[in-house]
DNA sequence: CGCCTTTCTGCAAGCGCTTACATTTTCGAA
DNA sequence: TTCGAAAATGTAAGCGCTTGCAGAAAGGCG
């Protein structure tokens, strides 16, 4: 930096303003800069930077894993949306797993971040006091708590699941199961959870099953052999993620179940496979983009002394399609 | 970090010594310090530290992009390899844009990062000055080059093809056709294409049509009836990954065409779903946890002073599945 | 018990940049 | 032309840590 303040007469301080604050040097000057900057080929030290402004222009993002396109599509997003302002982003993954989620968090505060995106909301409290001391900003994705004191931006996992119980109960079903995503540590499989069973109680049903299974395709085809075996077999049957639906739905298919005229099966977050694998699976669409950006967005604003936490709730619509059908 | 210091009756440098160099503090001091910074709850400053010691302990990763398993899975085994050193992981998506590529690479190394794990082998020669420069440890992924300068753990893509269309030839197909990923500015695509090409050449063969086409399932669809429409119909369509040979398949299936009986299908990199889709589909196997693993393993390493590059060849096997049979 | 070598610690100089604050320049109005 | 306010630029003090070097402590040996 001293090299090229040189070769264009000025000081460092108004090298470092036309990199920072272009708008504070006069035109002609910055113009003249910029040009020594090009030809010497100068670039910024980043550390030396975040170290003198305490800022890192770098956000963190802590999924469950990469491994599903769930996640691996809202870090994409958020990465589209945060390099078109010049941010990079750091990733960690959890792998469903609390501790390791803290322990990740640990590393990213360490390593300086000034934004976080955590996967769901529920976690440690010495989680979010160690991001409150370093006052980053974070939200929770995939949910929407419009009364938590963290920001939130998401959707109703359990209001989503409702209307999937309504839209089968409408269709005559009354025998239903749930494969469900493992709970435990994941908010939003307890929600969805637990909107199916609000939902079924509301009609003075119960599930035949909740089965709680790692997502995975081959879990969902196991899963739903386990279920087919009872005696009370269901007429539908709820998954708690779309990998889970997959694999019940190819498991059914190799059972020579006839999806739906036998037996109607639904998924949640709306994957391109969704549509692209017959019948098409009815599930609910998550809003991965918009969720992306919005995150993306708060991350990246400049935060007001003190502000209250943002609720922000996206639709998430059911998508009616061929692995549904009328109560056999 | 004074603090501790003082509390510990011990210099900064100690404390420094402690965290960064543990080793050479006599075990009953270090301990003591230990303790301190537990009490107090320090936790150290990443840019203060990349700054005075100019590691940044983080590896930067670009790919094409994250909504492709293919690289959302290395990415995955890539931060898990990182975050068990304690190093971080920057990741930055190019879609498969040359510009947009170098620009997220600039992005990276003006933020600080150790190594860079890079997706393929052709760039502008700029991008590879800029790291050369900067010291930064780089290797190229999903490729092998044995005599190229830069780094590649990867696999011979043109080997793979040549086998598939091998094994294909021996099933005694003779009217192959290929929807190939876009080439332009994929090095790995244009080195499946060139291995089909040759493949056929030496049996007196040439491919009846080479659509270049977007990964992605309905481009697949698309590309298979545009292949089918013409008056002289493959009995085998290689596809340039998994995401083609499915639309491709969910497509001739819908169209009632039977696979493998009238068409064999193949595909490349051996997703989950490859095997999960009826009739299975034969592909190659990219050995994605492998690569990512190694991948970490180099760029982690302290480089010796002006090494060789590392070429490392992973095996990238034929897998047979229900795609593929005889010739109709 | 003294001396020398080896091992630990402390001192202090940066790492490359940002940014209050001071100083200079510019510019409009009188 | 002159003066004052506003805008632009320069000065220099850090930001929080690491690390070469020097000095102190510990350990080995005669």
């Amino acid at each position: 930096m001293e090299d090229v303040a040189t070769a264009a007469g000025v000081s460092t301080a108004t090298v470092s303003r036309c990199l920072s604050h272009p708008e504070k040097v006069r035109p002609s000057l910055r113009s003249r800069v910029e040009e020594v900057i090009a030809s010497l080929g100068y670039t910024p030290h980043g550390a030396a930077r975040a170290l003198a402004s305490s800022r890192t222009n770098t956000i963190g993002a802590v999924i469950p894993t990469l491994s599903n396109a769930i996640f691996a599509n809202v870090i994409q997003t958020l990465q589209n949306a945060l390099a078109a302002e010049g941010r990079t982003l750091l990733v960690a993954a959890s792998d469903y797993d609390p501790g390791r989620e803290a322990q990740q968090i640990g590393n990213l505060v360490v390593r300086g971040i000034d934004g976080l995106m955590l996967t769901g909301e529920d976690r440690d409290p010495a989680v979010y006091d160690l991001l409150a001391r370093r006052a980053i900003r974070k939200v929770c994705t995939y949910v929407h708590h419009p009364t938590s004191p963290h920001s939130t931006i998401g959707f109703d996992n359990a209001g989503a699941m409702i209307r999937l119980v309504s839209y089968l109960h409408d269709l005559g079903h009354r025998q239903m199961a749930m494969i469900a995503g493992l709970s435990q540590g994941n908010d939003r499989a307890r929600e969805r959870i637990s909107g199916v069973r609000r939902a079924l109680a509301a009609r003075h049903l119960k599930p035949l099953a909740v089965l709680e299974r790692p997502y995975s395709i081959n879990e969902g085809r196991q899963a739903l052999r386990a279920l087919l075996t009872g005696d009370k077999r269901p007429t539908a049957i709820l998954c708690g993620n779309d990998v889970l639906a997959l694999g019940a739905l190819l498991e059914a298919t190799e059972m020579g179940i006839a999806v739906p005229a036998e037996l109607s099966i639904t998924g949640f977050d709306d994957l391109v496979l969704a549509r692209e694998i017959p019948p098409g699976l009815t599930t609910i669409h998550a809003p991965l983009d918009e969720m992306g950006r919005l995150a993306a967005d708060y991350l990246m604003a400049t935060p007001e002394t003190q502000e209250a936490p943002l609720h922000r709730e996206l639709p998430a619509d059911l998508v009616v399609r061929g692995s549904t059908g009328p109560a056999s």
